[in-house]
Order: C-alpha cells, then sequence, then structure tokens
DNA sequence: AGATCGACCTGGCCGC
DNA sequence: TGCGGCCAGGTCGATC
C-alpha cells in the first residue's frame, strides 16, 4: 500500500528513468486504468503521444510529470492501493496486470509501465494551475502540502484540527488537511505520539500537535530511507512493499503483539471500514 | 461548508 | 478440495 515515503521513491525513479524521454506511443490496456478522460482512453493516448516529458513531481500520494509541450498540462499517476510504475526493458514479458504502457522515441530500450492488480489507481491527463512553479495538476489543488514539504504549514495545520470538530486519525486520512498519510503511517505515528485514533482534534495543543508531525516525518523519513536502498537499480520497481515492509512497525497489524514501549497487549478497532492498531495502555482512549 | 458514507476492485485467506 | 464470504484501503462524489 504506497504512501508517501513508496511514492516518493517512485518520484526519484521517474526522474531519472522517464524525465526527458519523448513519447512515441501509448498503449491502454484497460480503460479503467485512465481517468476523468471523458474523449476516453484512444484520446488520452493522442494527447500524450509526442510530449516530452518533464520533471517527475509528488504531492502527498500523487506523481505527476508536466508535458514540457505547449499544452502546459500534466500527466498526473496516482498509485491508489495496488499501483506501481515500472520501467522495463522493451522485451520484458508483459506483467499479469500491466494496464498501460508508454514506450519512448530514444534509443534506451526501456519503456514505461503502469501495472496495477485492483485498478484503484490510475493515470490522467489535467491542465495545471496557471503561475505554478511545479506545474500542479488543477484537479489536485485541493491537496494539502505534505509534512516532508518545507512549505507545509505547520501553524496553519494545527489552526484547522482545533477548527474542526473531527478526530485526530480522521484528520491525519484527510489529504485536504495534510498529505502523503495513509492508514499505516497513521497508526505508526499516533502510536509514537501516544495518542488514541479517537481523540478529538480541537482539544490539541500546540505542543502535542508539533510533536504529532514530528512522529509523522520521522517514520516517514525511515520508510523512505528504507525504500531507497532497494532503489540501487536499473529500474523504478517499487510497490507498497518497498524496504518498510521488510523493517517491523510498531503498531500496525500488531494485534494482540506486546507493545514496544510497555508489554500491553496491542488492540485493533475496526473504523471507517478498516482497522486501527493502538496500544489501550499507552494510548488512551478520551473520555466520552 | 463540514462531516459521513458507499462504491470502486481483486487476490489471498479462512471457515465450513 | 471447493467455494462463499470477508478483508485490505485511498479517493471521489453524493448526501445531509
Amino acid at each position: 500500500m504506497p504512501e508517501l515515503p513508496e511514492v516518493e521513491v517512485v518520484r526519484r525513479g521517474l526522474a531519472a528513468w522517464a524525465s526527458g524521454r519523448t513519447v512515441a506511443s501509448v498503449e491502454v490496456r484497460h480503460p479503467r486504468a485512465v481517468r476523468r478522460h471523458l474523449a476516453g482512453a484512444a484520446d488520452f493516448a493522442a494527447q500524450l503521444t509526442g510530449e516530452r516529458l518533464g520533471l517527475a513531481r509528488r504531492r502527498g500520494k500523487y506523481l505527476w510529470l508536466p508535458l514540457e509541450g505547449p499544452s502546459g498540462r500534466a500527466v498526473l499517476a496516482h498509485l491508489g492501493m495496488s499501483g506501481q510504475l515500472l520501467v522495463q526493458p522493451e522485451d520484458a514479458p508483459d506483467e499479469k496486470h500491466l494496464r498501460v504502457r508508454l514506450r519512448f522515441d530514444d534509443a534506451a530500450g526501456t519503456e514505461l509501465r503502469f501495472v496495477d492488480q485492483r485498478t484503484f489507481g490510475g493515470l490522467s491527463l489535467h491542465d495545471t494551475v496557471p503561475g505554478s512553479a511545479d506545474a500542479l495538476p488543477d484537479v489536485i489543488s485541493h491537496i494539502a502540502r505534505d509534512p516532508l514539504d518545507p512549505a507545509f504549514d505547520e501553524a496553519a495545520f494545527h489552526a484547522a484540527l482545533r477548527r474542526r470538530r473531527t478526530t485526530v486519525k480522521r484528520a491525519l486520512l484527510d489529504q485536504s488537511l495534510i498529505s502523503g498519510v495513509g492508514n499505516i503511517y497513521a497508526d505508526e505515528a499516533l502510536w509514537r505520539s501516544r495518542l488514541h485514533f479517537d481523540r478529538p482534534t480541537a482539544g490539541l495543543t500546540r505542543p502535542r500537535t508539533a510533536e504529532l508531525l514530528t512522529h509523522i516525518r520521522e517514520v516517514m523519513n525511515e520508510a523512505l530511507a528504507a525504500g531507497g536502498t532497494s532503489f540501487d537499480s536499473l529500474y523504478v520497481n517499487v510497490n507498497g512493499e518497498s524496504g518498510y515492509f521488510d523493517r517491523s512497525l510498531d503498531a500496525y497489524g500488531r494485534e494482540d503483539e506486546p507493545c514496544r514501549r510497555c508489554g500491553t497487549p496491542m488492540r485493533r478497532s475496526p473504523w471507517m471500514n478498516r482497522s486501527s492498531y493502538f496500544c489501550p495502555r499507552c494510548q488512551r482512549p478520551p473520555r466520552v
């Protein structure tokens, strides 16, 4: 399940192996992999063909490549739950769940593939926000900056938490408040912060918000370091299991296992059609 | 406008 | 062994 660190590793791979190349052809093998394109997959392919790809960018879990032509557009990617962007030799066998293939007009001998078992992810083509330095696609202008972005506004984030009538984990997963955090990193950061997922955000003090952000950044940077080590090959080859799943998680998936701080058995609570893992002793639920 | 919830999707796993 | 059903979960759009 790619969250911010995994997506950043993919971005670096794209910057190294796809940016600067010109698209020779696009093959869409599954219509659902092309998103929000009313004119259809064939038109998507036609629009992209002949375009030179600019430097790969990322905000939260979204990735995009600005097109260097005069259109001022960008090709946007979201990996969803199971998406991968792979730079593969042109003669490598097709993956079972290959959805989109981009061939290039150079002699590098590699192509870019979007592979996605569950098709929650996809590619799309968008206008970019006028004047934005990083060619932000207009459809993701509602996505907040992520906590690793130097321009992330901590004071504004805290103010938004205080204003909202919601709970802390819901807020962490709300990509319009802070982006890049998914279920796994939310649970990890909350455990490190000794915060129960159901704590109201309105009661958070500024130091508590600062501590939470510090832990989010720590867990993401550790994951990035782990994922980065697997990125030394010729190919972008990253998925939700990149590196981070090899290291031990402190909260996620550890139901009934001892808390690494106090030894109390960890718990799993059903939460918004998914699960929250927490230590019932270190992370006390709020009084109702 | 803010909050909530269902739909989307497929493979792995569990229980009968 | 086979099969049905559940689970994983990020995002968007509909609804209140």
